[in-house]
DNA sequence: ACGATAGGCAACTATTTGGTTGCCTTTAGT
DNA sequence: ACTAAAGGCAACCAAATAGTTGCCTATCGT
């Protein structure tokens, strides 16, 4: 489910962070932003991890939409859904809109002092 | 630990994409953003959960460097730690970048054989 | 036709997590 | 001095998670 019906922003975005907060999903995501669509089988070189390990967790991603894979012949490819991370990108930009990193800078500076 | 010995960026970011995956963890988070600093009571209001519920989960941000607190009196005021927000937004920016320069080519690619 | 390769499904286990309740300490207000 | 408010600590619980192993199916290359 993609939380069509329920228009949630935190609960929606929520499972993108989800997905993306384990090291190895983390790091799936990466390899496959930098690699490009990659096979099961690809994905779980260099991982010391089981390949079922590595279906587990694209399946989590795919949950959150993070993720896509399809049949391809013999093996599946997977690919990432760049609008979902899009969707995280803007909720963190929203959220610590009102709370600017300089506008911190400057507060805190400003306690020190006195 | 907040990882100073080990230079993995995926393994930092990913301990603060993991606080922000549980909705009502991005939830106190978006409100130490709109609200300003604030006490675990404050923070309690409106949530049907438990004032332990919120501490363990504002500890858990903590631990990942999103949050900080300091009692002040007999309460104790907890605040958004905006460089951390920045950490994760960047890591995302990164990524996708990639991604989308991956495109590019593929694009361009496609584009020349035809 | 056959062996190797890629993957799906299911059961099982250990650990983590999200939440609770109960009790104790510190601070504030009157 | 006493009560109420704000928290911390710890034990406990159910459910979810991250990983494994074992076995079965489908497809590819020769």
């Amino acid at each position: 489910m993609t939380a069509t019906s329920r228009p949630d922003p935190a609960e929606d975005s929520a499972a993108v962070f989800a997905a993306l907060g384990a090291t190895t999903r983390l790091r799936l995501v990466a390899r496959l932003c930098a690699g490009g669509p990659q096979s099961i089988a690809s994905l779980t070189g260099g991982t010391r991890l089981t390949r079922q390990a590595i279906a587990k967790h694209l399946r989590v991603l795919a949950d959150a939409g993070v993720v896509r894979g399809a049949r391809r012949g013999r093996e599946s490819r997977w690919e990432v859904e760049p609008s979902r991370l899009g969707l995280a990108r803007r909720y963190l930009a929203r959220i610590s809109g009102q709370w600017s990193e300089r506008l911190e800078a400057l507060r805190r500076h400003v306690e020190e002092a006195r």
